[in-house]
DNA sequence: TCTGGGGTCCTAGGACCC
DNA sequence: TCTGGGGTCCTAGGACCC
């Protein structure tokens, strides 16, 4: 039995949810966002609001002069997640093998008639979520995933495989996956404007022009791509970063770094991994951006670890003087608690492990913020004064007035999914 | 116009080792 | 005087995707 690999992909997620949920939105230009007199991009826009020019990623002051009668919502992560969750289910009623992606899109492989697997699922998400879905059939994952993007917005396209090679060869080079705006445009200089013509291209060329990815792309061209669904790729790095909403200095920055290792540690020690290497990234005024990393010689995955790496990192790579737009910090080099070899090879550093775990039972039910270390990077709070060595556990009680007003705010305005204005950024 | 946040993979130079 | 060869690790940056 013929086995069909379908890509299913719904129509501008994020604006689509907020026109279900609200339906005085429907047939109304929505962006989806933030505020478009902040610092931020487009995340998701209805097609009512392409129809103005307005684009995923672009600044939201810009989408604002576009389209300035849109309805402009701020991102409601939780909320898109849950509807995620509930096509997903339905996605893996027709097949044992579903691939998600992203939150919006997935991979299934299914057997026999692979259109009237794709039309049963178009059909079952628009009425059960209410939302349109548009799915791409095809031999493999990088045709269904083309014939998806071909077919939007709410359709259906299937390619068969003696039909493959017909229909990638007219299209533009960047119509494939993986191949942007500078691969492309160092193709065309070349003289290979088509996926039919990269096909056909001398691959003594292509390797001149493409380097390492030369053979892959060229298989690609051809409509060839053996990748698997439903073996998701394990984790490489986790990382949490933050644009504020006017530049500061470095030493303003040190709280905001300080949350920032909380919320990547929280999330190392929940799915069971610890970093090797810790790395640094700013971006200054000018938008330039660098990245500082350091390889450890042992696993760590507690805040205060984290936060002391990456503080030294700020402090001996950023000069003082210097205006930042962003600080972020990542963690890369992941071993996993489950893997013996690794464990094995640092045996007796289970101790930090254990307090780092110990202070997430305590958040758990205490709130996120307690036996923080942000606090006392706050303005006014302790800072550099703050005694060494003590452990995260020495600044619980000893919140300034500033952590308190912190501790009250904007979580708890933000609570209510949808209560709060739009707009606000907690 | 003024540029988010979360990821993956590739390249390339230098250090270091045998 | 003219300066090996190969492998791995570390680090920084860039392309690309959603």
């Amino acid at each position: 039995m013929q086995r069909w690999v379908l890509h299913c992909d719904l129509d501008a997620f994020f604006a689509a949810v907020e026109q279900r949920d609200r339906p005085e939105l429907r047939g109304r230009p929505v962006i989806v966002g933030g505020d478009p007199g902040s610092r931020g991009v487009v995340a998701t826009c209805s097609y009512e609001a392409r129809a103005f020019g307005v684009r995923s990623a672009m600044p939201l002051a810009q989408a604002r002069r576009l389209c300035p009668h849109a309805v402009f919502l701020p991102v409601r992560r939780e909320r898109y997640a849950e509807v995620s969750r509930q096509v997903m289910a339905i996605l893996a009623r027709e097949s044992p093998v579903v691939e998600p992606v992203s939150i919006d899109e997935a991979y299934l492989e299914v057997a026999g008639d692979g259109v009237a697997a794709a039309r049963r699922l178009r059909e079952a998400v628009r009425r059960e979520v209410g939302l349109a879905m548009t799915v791409g059939v095809g031999p493999n994952r990088l045709v269904a995933k083309m014939a998806c993007q071909m077919a939007k917005p709410d359709g259906l396209l299937a390619v068969p495989p003696e039909g493959v090679q017909a229909w990638l060869a007219p299209q533009p080079v960047e119509a494939l996956p993986g191949l942007g705006p500078a691969t492309a445009q160092r193709l065309r200089r070349a003289g290979i404007a088509t996926l039919g013509q990269l096909a056909a291209a001398d691959p003594l060329v292509l390797q001149r022009l493409l380097k390492g990815r030369a053979a892959e792309l060229q298989a690609r061209a051809r409509g060839w791509d053996p990748r698997p669904v439903g073996v998701p790729a394990p984790t490489r790095s986790l990382s949490e970063e933050r644009t504020f909403g006017r530049d500061r200095q470095p030493a303003a920055v040190l709280p905001v770094l300080a949350e920032l290792c909380e919320e990547l540690g929280t999330r190392l020690r929940q799915h069971g991994y610890r970093a090797t290497q810790v790395t640094l990234k700013v971006r200054y005024a000018d938008f330039t951006t660098i990245t500082r990393s350091r390889a450890l010689p042992r696993p760590i995955c507690a805040d205060g670890e984290l936060f002391a790496v990456a503080r030294e990192l700020l402090a001996r790579h950023v000069p003082a003087d210097r205006w930042l737009r962003l600080v972020g910090v990542a963690a890369a080099g992941l071993v996993h608690r489950d893997d013996p070899q690794q464990l094995s090879l640092w045996p007796g550093d289970t101790r930090s492990l254990r307090l780092a775990e110990a202070v997430d039972r305590v958040r758990r039910r205490f709130g996120r913020r307690a036996l923080g270390l942000a606090a006392r990077w706050l303005p006014g709070g302790e800072g550099e004064a703050a005694p060494r060595g003590g452990g995260p556990d020495r600044t619980a009680g000893r919140a300034t007035p500033t952590a308190d007003r912190r501790r009250a705010g904007p979580a708890a305005a933000g609570a209510g999914a949808g209560g709060g204005r739009p707009w606000t950024r907690s």
